[in-house]
RNA sequence: UGGGGUAAGUGGGCGAUCGCCUCGUUAUUAAACGGGGAGGAAAGUCCGGACUUCAUAAAAAACGAUAGUGGGUAAUGCCCACCGUCCGCUUCGGCGGAUAGGGAAAGUGCCACAGAGACAAUACUAAUUCUGGGAUAUUUAACAGAAUAAAAGGUGAAAAGAAACCGGAUGUCCUUAACGGGGCUACCGGUUUGAGCCUCCGGUGACGGAGAAACCCUGGCAAACCCUAUCGGAAGCAAGAGCAAACUUUAGUCGCGCCGUCCGGCCCUUUGGCGAGGUGUCGCGGCUAAAAGACAAGUAGCUCGCUCGAGCCCGUCAGCAAUGACGAGCCUAGAUAAAUGAUCGCUAGAACAGAAUCCGGCUUACGGCUGCCCCAAUAA
């Protein structure tokens, strides 16, 4: 899990991304990226229940992707607001399947420093 | 040992690496160390409460809920015990199971199929009487009509509705030449059971037991409307309380930008991308108009509410039980775009499933193991 500081805290800031934010949709997962006037990243996890029904498998799936991006959180740019959103695609895939696309969505939107 | 049922218990373990929330101590910038960190259903949101705000003279109406009795409880539509009814078994002593179980002469409605008629109903067959008729004499038949009559046939789950059984003739039928014999029950007598009234006894009570007297006319469904009795003010932690800072608002129009697994277009070889236009939506800025300018109001900003509670657990006592009383011990998540984890290895392949103000219940989901019950096989 991420610390609070890399945490998006307020509705606000999800507006803010959605609206101003750089995107990239894929099959099993979205991306947002806009700039935030912070020296820190921030993300959120987008999970719906059109993905599943069932809370322990949204949750089992948000800690999968949170997990990934504290890994990559070094690596990354600072000053950005990332909103991640899953599809119901994700069902099937495995942890190091999710892993390689998150990393390749990240290369596409030249995130990394 | 195998299979099935039940749901009382339990609700994966160990190790490695890397992390999160919260509390305490030390530091007081970063941090370090230590403690704690989802459930039996956290679920469905179906009942009952606590708590909060608002409303409120009382009552009625309306609406909703409940419906045998007693007890338990903060309360309940929950739980426990009992009563009645129904079903099964029985060694007739009981045992087990089910049970939304007030009112059907307040009214309305419904009662499939069959049947003449499905309820203060019904005359199809058969019966009796009258009229017609035959028929301008007699006998008086068929046939038609009307009335009476609820004993029978037939239909049905049920038919103007106590039931079952026993005995019997003076009724009736059969048999016999006769005496006699035998059968039947719309009639008579008796017994038992059942409902209601009355009395007595037992029980807190639902109700049970006994007795006496007479009469047994007046279907079922209220999980149909309804009636009666009892209970219920409304909304919910985004309740609600406090604190700090900042911001004029609305409408129209123009420009720029952004977004959508949209449409159509172009490029490309993929997790596809780009983006002039259309439509929709949003943001920022400008202009115009109107209103406003302190104040007030608003804004999911922060803090509180927020977890010590009808709490957990052990023992003793009371009680058939639900449960209660007393005493000892314990502190056991508190997040807020939302922590309680991720990956890997071994074990065996591991269920249903994630707190959001908090409790008590109900319902639904659940792999393995243990407990209990049933069945089958084997051994003694």
């Amino acid at each position: 899990m991420l610390k609070k500081d890399n945490r998006m805290l307020k509705n606000k800031d999800f507006d803010r991304a959605f609206k101003l934010g750089q995107s990239f949709y894929g099959k099993i997962l979205g991306l947002k990226s806009a700039d935030n006037d912070l020296l820190k990243t921030r993300l959120g996890i987008l999970i719906s229940t059109k993905v599943s029904k069932k809370a322990v498998i949204r949750n089992h799936f948000r800690r999968q992707i949170r997990e990934i991006v504290r890994k990559e959180l070094p690596l990354l740019k600072n000053g950005k607001d990332l909103v991640i959103i899953v599809f119901p695609q994700i069902l099937d895939k495995k942890f190091d399947e999710i892993e390689k696309i998150l990393v390749s969505i990240f290369n596409r939107l030249k995130l990394y420093k």
